[in-house]
DNA sequence: ATGTGC
């Protein structure tokens, strides 16, 4: 299926409002990235998501964009805290996925001799793959509710990690609002054994080196120096927000017949954000982006205990200290200016970022003259990006970016072509010590599944959406 | 993404 659209400059194209939709789309790509795009069913996708009640702005597409659940993947929405709705499937399955980068005052020669040890030691101490659990960490449902009101700052109070690891998280860890009532059992039970678990697919934990400095400045406000070795964790709420999810789908396919929603597809069920059941959603949410962040939180005190055993230095020597942790898959409250006036408004970013803008007020003290801190993973063989947020974002995308690289093959397309090679022994022969639970979930990962990054952050930041900071290298990557 | 497929 053909979409309509409308080149606006070198990186952005509109989608034509007409028919049901209320707003048009925009999409940010270059336009090869866009040739590759109108073969998908993302645009389609973008084009849904703007007919839906309430939908203040255009309908939003990254350049990492590709087909999700309703709403794409790389897609941004901001809806009216009166007339709009909020969508399970404009959160996603994975509710608050998110990235976090931890630093280290170490060289990469330091790293290297020990990286093989170092790999299996991280393989070890962090569970990873379908169904993993800690044997040794398995939470009473008392806990667990606490967990889901409390996020991060419930794994601090019990000893993983530091205090100051708060300052450097979206909303320090704690997504207000958060109600355990509103979880069924069975997320309950499913979330109980897989706190503190990598998961699989395109989870992973990296350890990282610092290949290239983009801007000096914000580098140095981030602790980021060139030939040192930092760590990428990237996972999220596990089976628990995927019950989550599943649970409130069902909810809102009801709500929608109800408050006489139409849609153009069922998958984009969603309640009004004044009613029940989107504020019981919104609440249901909050616990599964608190068990995310708690979740990622756990995973960084057991790197940072690994690095300690295998390098034989303590915490004052490493200095491994949270630069920042990134949702990229959630709904939260925010509040805007759109046509000049100031306004409450309830933002969905399924697969995109929050790029907030020097001198923001949510922003880390620490680097409020640069920007806030954005993560984006690439893939496994060639590299990732840390950037900072823009005045640009701000003003055209509620403050948001891409999230990744975005896919081109299918899992199913990068098995096939992964087939007769030994995927581990070619990275490795280029550096790149991988540890997984799975092999065919590194064969669903190769390199060639997904978009060049560079690509992808570059048009993110010619859009002036995004601002390059420094790119990593992996070193050793630990995958599901 | 996911105790991965109705």
């Amino acid at each position: 299926m053909s979409v309509k659209v409308e080149q606006i400059d070198a990186c952005r194209w509109r989608l034509p409002r007409e028919g049901a939709m209320r707003t048009d789309g925009l999409v940010f790509a270059s336009r090869q990235m866009m040739a590759f795009l109108q073969q998908e069913q993302a645009l389609e996708q973008v084009r849904n998501v703007a007919t839906l009640p309430g939908i203040v702005g255009p309908s939003i597409g990254m350049p990492d964009i590709h087909w999700g659940y309703g709403f794409p993947i790389g897609g941004v929405a901001a809806f009216d805290a009166d007339e709009g709705v909020v969508s399970p499937g404009g959160v996603g399955y994975d509710i608050n996925c998110g990235v976090r980068l931890l630093r280290t005052d170490l060289e990469v020669s330091e790293v290297r001799p020990h990286l093989k040890q170092l790999a299996d030691a991280l393989y070890r101490n962090v569970p990873s793959g379908v169904g993993s659990h800690r044997k040794d960490l398995k939470l009473s449902v008392e806990q667990e509710r606490k967990v889901l009101v409390r996020g991060a700052r419930w794994a601090v109070e019990q000893g993983f990690g530091r205090p100051e690891d708060l300052e450097h998280i979206e909303e320090q860890g704690t997504i207000a609002g958060a109600d355990p009532e509103l979880v069924s059992d069975r997320a309950l039970e499913r979330g109980r054994n897989q706190l503190g678990t990598l998961g699989s697919g395109n989870h992973f934990l990296e350890v990282d080196l610092v290949e290239e400095i983009g801007d000096e400045q914000a580098a140095a406000a981030l602790g980021l120096f060139s030939g040192q070795v930092v760590v990428t964790i990237h996972t999220g709420s596990r089976g628990f927000g995927y019950q989550v999810c599943d649970d409130y789908l069902r909810t809102m396919l009801h709500a929608a017949r109800k408050y006489g929603i139409e849609l153009p597809d069922r998958q984009l069920c969603c309640a009004p954000l004044s009613s029940p059941e989107g504020k019981q959603y919104l609440a249901a949410m909050a616990c599964a982006a608190n068990f995310a962040f708690t979740n990622r939180q756990l995973i960084t005190a057991w790197v940072r205990e690994s690095f300690e055993q295998v390098l034989g230095k303590g915490p004052a020597e490493l200095r491994m200290s949270l630069i920042y942790d990134v949702c990229h898959n959630i709904a939260k409250w925010e509040t805007h200016q759109f046509e000049g006036k100031k306004r409450r408004l309830c933002v969905h970013r399924k697969g995109a970022t929050r790029a907030f803008p020097p001198g923001h007020p949510d922003t880390p003290a620490a680097y409020r003259h640069v920007g806030q801190p954005v993560l984006i993973p690439g893939d496994m063989g060639r590299y990732s990006y840390v950037l900072v947020g823009t005045q640009g974002a701000f003003e055209e995308t509620f403050g948001s970016t891409c999230h990744g690289a975005g896919r081109v093959l299918s899992r199913h397309a990068a098995k096939k072509q992964a087939r007769g090679h030994n995927v581990e022994a070619e990275l490795a022969a280029q550096g790149i010590h991988i540890r997984a639970a799975s092999r065919a979930t590194v064969a669903e990962e190769i390199p060639e599944a997904y978009k060049d990054v560079m690509e992808v952050v570059g048009v993110v930041q010619q859009a002036g959406i995004g601002k390059i900071v420094a790119r990593l290298k992996p070193l050793a990557v630990i995958k599901g």
